[in-house]
DNA sequence: CGATTTGTTGCAAACGATTGCAAATCGTAC
DNA sequence: GTACGATTTGCAATCGTTTGCAACAAATCG
């Protein structure tokens, strides 16, 4: 067997060259017969077109990427910096993946998934736009990367990241209101009785942050106290870590507001175990809305963020961005989900 | 401002030319130091990435691919044959990516997420082979494409697929005895008392085809009949099939096997909004073993295959196959996870 | 019938990094 | 001072596609 081979034993055209010798005309040629919109003679676009579907040639796109400087490919990143060791796996970077991958291929972009830890790789974003891969970047969360996102967007426009809005940021972000959010949470459970929270979850991560500095505005007001328990999301501590954090006495008008649904229902696992009923003596919130929180038992309450219309949300602005507009942030509004655990 | 230019106002370095001008050597040079394994003076390297580092040049990887053909990314590919309207927002392609996600990451790999329809491109194996983009495959679900896999997989080592293994098949494939757990289900549904099973699902994916086949052995065997019942799993059908599908009177001895968690559960709600008990009048189990399964009340009785054990494997298989090794597949046993609904 | 237009095609230079080969440099031994 | 080996470096071709420009033929016009 000389050179590569098709199945049937033909030799295989993969070249632009291989065709162009074969239908007897250049290279250039093929391309643009190929390329259908130009101005090849119908005939001779035919006959090469049957050609080229008779031989199975696919053109590189590599080499076409490199030659028109475009991918057609949409790059996704996802940024595991204030917490190394959580995993994509993570259900809710994979819904929020899961709605961006059917908008993106409905707009014809394939999508590259990099997952990225910042303290291994300093120059994580900078290292992705410039590799040429991508036409665009979707960022999944700021982790504790504002600041480095912050840089990338003064000089690259195509760039759309989801996670917190602060005033005045140049890096244009979809989400939701992270801290009216908290504020709707920790008033409900104020209002239930609570007179002191337990803000459970990593607060170096800009949401999470935004989360709890919502609850305390909250508690301020009513003169509720609010303490912070640092628990992080990785799939290998987390239920170690809320543990540990919920082995104290509960008192009547504690309560707990998760920073995520993922640790407000291992919280519920873990009270069920220590035999602390919910919510009846401890009420628990949680943020997302996760399609698991209205099948725990009791139902979780929670803030539901739409993260299908946030995906959407991101694409499009994405898409204008391609195009040279300079697109505003989209801070989207909670909304509070009354199930029976808060 | 005449060409690209960094944010602090200098030319921008670009390209391997423009560095090798700047260090005052050629572009060779600059590639090989940059490789840092070569035979570069070590005084010249260490000047060069200096430089490099200190003007922010990144290597375009198009080009870098084109020549060294070769791209380090692994291409995942999710056909949507037979049921058109899925979204790859789907839990379980979801937790299957999540981990394969993971484990290519580990390996240094980026991946490409590709979403196709196959009865508008019947090309797309062959064209995201040829493509020039991937340096493997992974196909997650076979769906209805088991003779378009079969063909690819003869002119192309490095794929792997997630499905059913057939025998004599000759595409590598990782997946779950799909049959066994089929018959697992409906042993123990029949064990409970049922005597007659509805199976839940579209047969016309081979894995749930095979499903449906491990039902049939077992209730041959006991006598018991097994009526399918065609269920799509897209998001915007599910619950109107499920519901027209339970729309029956049910007797005593009626049993539902779903074909899997994600219908199992819609089944759920369904049977609790006509104010059908689940387990008393009917039983049900379901397939996955999803997280959301531990979660709904009464907790889902099912059948659990390894997820993150098989995104493991698939890997480990490519990357074999990517060194021209021939590999096996892998067909993983089944687990009956019994709750309470079966 | 020559001049111009119109429509097709080929040629060759990009895109940016890699790499085999030849050339240059250096040191050192004779 | 020459010769030889060992290091370093530069040159130029290559990966496969796209595209501006020029060339060519056929068609139209005066």
């Amino acid at each position: 067997m000389s050179a590569k081979e098709t199945p049937r034993g033909r030799p295989a055209v993969r070249t632009l060259s291989d065709l162009a010798r074969i239908a007897g005309v250049s290279a250039g040629t093929v391309s643009r017969a190929l390329a259908g919109n130009s101005l090849v003679n119908t005939d001779t676009r035919e006959r090469i077109v049957a050609l080229a579907r008779e031989h199975g040639f696919r053109p590189n796109k590599m080499a076409s990427s490199l030659r028109r400087q475009k991918t057609d490919v949409i790059g996704i990143a996802i940024p595991l910096g204030h917490d190394r060791r959580q995993q994509i796996s993570d259900t809710f970077f994979m819904t929020l993946l899961g709605h961006l991958a059917d908008a993106l291929t409905e707009r014809g972009y394939d999508l590259m998934l990099r997952r990225v830890i910042p303290e291994r790789d300093e120059d994580w974003l900078d290292r992705f736009i410039g590799s040429g891969l991508v036409d665009g970047v979707l960022v999944i969360g700021q982790s504790d990367q504002f600041d480095r996102i912050e840089d990338a967007a003064d000089g690259y426009l195509p760039m759309v990241v989801w996670g917190n809005h602060a005033e005045g940021q140049r890096h244009c972000v979809v989400g939701t209101d992270n801290r009216l959010g908290g504020r709707l949470a920790t008033e409900r459970l104020i209002a239930g009785g609570a007179r002191h929270i337990y803000f459970l979850g990593d607060t170096s991560a800009v949401e999470f942050a935004a989360r709890y500095a919502g609850a305390l505005d909250a508690a301020g007001r009513f003169g509720v106290t609010v303490t912070p328990l640092t628990s992080h999301l990785s799939s290998d501590r987390l239920e170690a870590e809320v543990a540990a954090n919920l082995d104290r006495p509960f008192v009547p008008g504690d309560a707990i507001f998760a920073a995520t649904d993922t640790l407000a229902i291992a919280s519920l696992a873990r009270l069920k175990a220590l035999g602390i009923s919910v919510p009846d003596e401890v009420r628990i919130i949680g943020f997302d809305d996760l399609p698991l929180a209205a099948q725990t038992s009791p139902p979780l309450t929670t803030v539901r963020q739409d993260i299908r219309a946030g995906a959407f949300a991101m694409v499009d602005l994405l898409i204008r961005r391609l195009s040279g507009e300079e697109t505003e942030s989209i801070v989207m509004p909670p909304r509070l989900v009354v199930r029976q655990t808060g």
